[in-house]
DNA sequence: TGACAGTAATTTCGATTTCGAAATAATACC
DNA sequence: GGTATTATTTCGAAATCGAAATTACTGTCA
């Protein structure tokens, strides 16, 4: 006789959690398949499937025409009406927030702006205002909120530990502070990591096992996912590539090389982020201006912004364009380090330069099989999921989390 | 993120094995103990215990000296003739075998050499031999069977699945072959991780849920350990850091740098393995004999090997020194990409540079301080484990995968 | 068209496992 | 000797299993 390693309290308590993240990734499964899929006896999972209709958080649907012998299946869906998790996702200039229904389909999104000055506790102003207006007119219960932290989080005490740019934000009690506003439970998680979550739930990485998330925005920083979870680290601050030591490509370094190399650079202090972020793209745009006097880039009122970048990219802009591309082959570099170590079965690029389009990733992928010589086994992919991206993948975090109370 | 459920087949097959793992972990528990650590209920607890010292697997011990109220507890150990277990390890020139007893220490080793040009029907033969040898004049039975092989294995079929740098290997069937042959369970696994899990178990990374085992040998590679386990990939291919694009300490680029860049030097082409793995440093020695006509490796006999760099460096040779502080940088940085990506409790450098001593590791541990800025969370250290390393970890894979049968 | 075989999902119903709280055991400290 | 404290065992209750019904279909053949 298997013996399980679960004690009945820990399995009940986890199991309709469990039943209910399996019917939502599989939009859909009947009380058969669920008791093959966590390896429970019929009768087991017949019991905690009658129990969450009778609750009211599964229906049961007609079954959709098939063409086999025997009993059709019952299918069970998420009961939409069964409660709403809000996520809300910050970095630093961008706020998102959205509501989703117990069938994790959003409902209503918001995004405001955070100024590099703010202080924690405008910061968290802002993310109470957000989270209000998400649950305003809407009568249905809200039950967790989740959020996507720049920075060091700890998910055990949920406090905000540490984000490098923002001054003041060392332990912030995140968690706790909004628990107490709003009294629904509170997860935290990195945003880069609960991007890697919505990749996971709803984009790229669904139904994958083994997949890594880069996300490029001010900062770069990977999530990773191994065996269908989330890797933290021991103090939870794993997934720093941007702090990686990297080649540099020519149009991306500082000074202008004394001797190209095949179009790299080599700079003991070159951090990534500090070539390929975001702001290092812009801060490059910014310097090349006067070397490149053709590009249309010298026609942008004010500081120069990532999208100005983009656009003009877009537009045929060469310089611009070069720019683009010399960033896809510092992250081909990048993706084929992570290949080569963790073996994934995609790699998933996020964030507005994977938003753009095909110049990136082509060069990207070009880059990852030069270097990989036999090729890049991992699937080099964008993410589709867009800006609410992270907002989503936070509602998730609470949504998957919770359980009815026993 | 996810909280899984254990349910029976998955993380943790039985509480039979279970039990006898942490008990070897801990050596030495009481039922209560045991009840806590596998968060079942103390009635629970004493069944299975009850069961193993009935069926002769563990041993109670009497209570050694406390100074604590109540009832003592009775410490429960593994009966060392439970059964013995077989490890074997074999890499490009060496196949080291072991033989441990029911509570994991070691009674037997041996060492043998391949050849490169053997094939993989020879390497075969070997193999049983040694296996043979370990198990001769010891009438205590046989329980398992684990190997450590270079290269992709796959851990469900038991087939070895490939090794670029031997002949003919490639699906070979070791599994079957040796349950045939010796009847008894056998379990395959890539030798840098069997080197992880001797880490795990016995060497510097006891008690740790993340850390990183990098195994420099003839080529490079790391075992990853996250959250207490094993990171295997996609197609258990994970850990092939032999093959990352590095950046390339001065002393050990294939041709004098045209001009210095602080003691590094970028080249598209370096993979790690051919930068600072042991063979890459004896060819660079070899080469650099000329330039450096006083060090003392001018003097060896015959094609030099790693052994003669290392122990010139030791007796204080220069340009062997050199070498090795070079290999170190070059292990620095990586080092730094693997705090930065994982955040580890440890990274544990395991080898004949590991073996070596200070100069190796004190570099590494400079160049990751030097290359972090704030410094290097993960502590790097030595393996201490010594040659038998990967052959007991061999050994230690079987053993903890064994359960009685009921 | 309607019995009937075939098939697969679900339920039913004891059997088994595991729990949880209370009882018991074995010690230290007073 | 009594009390406090912790480990283990006892024993009825609850959870889960597993195999055997039962149910609800499809397809087939008279």
């Amino acid at each position: 006789m298997p013996r399980r390693i679960k004690s009945k309290h820990q399995l009940v308590a986890t199991l309709d959690a469990e039943l209910l993240r399996r019917v939502r990734a599989h939009g859909g499964l009947s009380r058969m398949q669920l008791a093959r899929e966590l390896k429970l006896a019929p009768s087991t999972a017949g019991i905690y499937v009658d129990r969450l209709v009778r609750e009211g958080f599964l229906l049961e649907t007609e079954t959709t025409g098939r063409a086999t012998a025997g009993r059709p299946a019952t299918s069970l869906v998420p009961n939409p009406d069964g409660g709403r998790f809000i996520g809300v996702d910050f970095g630093v200039p961008n706020l998102m927030a959205t509501v989703v229904d117990f069938s994790q389909r959003p409902l209503r999104q918001s995004h405001t702006t955070l100024r590099p000055a703010d202080s924690a506790a405008r910061i968290l102003a802002k993310i109470e205002l957000a989270i209000e207006e998400m649950t305003a007119r809407d009568p249905r219960p809200v039950l967790g909120i989740g959020v996507g932290v720049p920075g060091t989080i700890d998910p055990v005490t949920n406090v905000a530990v540490h984000y490098e740019f923002t001054r003041g934000w060392n332990n912030v009690p995140l968690g706790a502070r909004l628990t107490e506003r709003f009294g629904v439970p509170v997860f935290l998680e990195n945003n880069i990591r609960s991007m890697a979550l919505a990749e996971l739930w709803f984009g790229a990485g669904r139904g994958l096992r083994n997949f890594v998330c880069i996300g490029i925005r001010s900062g770069i920083a990977a999530g990773v996912v191994v065996n269908g979870q989330l890797l933290h680290g021991a103090q939870h601050r794993a997934g720093e590539i941007g702090h990686w030591v990297c080649p540099v490509p020519e149009e991306l370094a500082a000074h202008p090389p004394a001797r190209r190399q095949r179009g790299w650079r080599w700079q003991t202090a070159a951090k990534l982020e500090q070539v390929a972020s975001l702001s290092a793209i812009v801060a490059t745009a910014q310097r090349g201006l006067k070397r490149n006097p053709k590009t249309s880039l010298a026609g942008v009122k004010g500081p120069l912004a990532i999208d100005d970048v983009l656009a003009a990219a877009r537009d045929g802009d060469a310089f611009a364009a070069s720019l683009v591309r010399a960033a896809g082959r510092a992250h081909g570099w990048v993706a084929h380090q992570i290949n080569e170590l963790f073996n994934p079965e995609k790699i998933i690029f996020a964030g507005p330069l994977a938003d753009f389009g095909d110049l990136f990733i082509t060069t990207v992928r070009e880059t990852a099989r030069e270097l990989g010589g036999a090729g890049c086994d991992a699937v080099i992919v964008n993410s589709i999921l867009g800006q609410y991206n992270g907002a989503v993948g936070a509602a998730a975090l609470a949504l998957h989390q919770w359980k009815p109370r026993r």
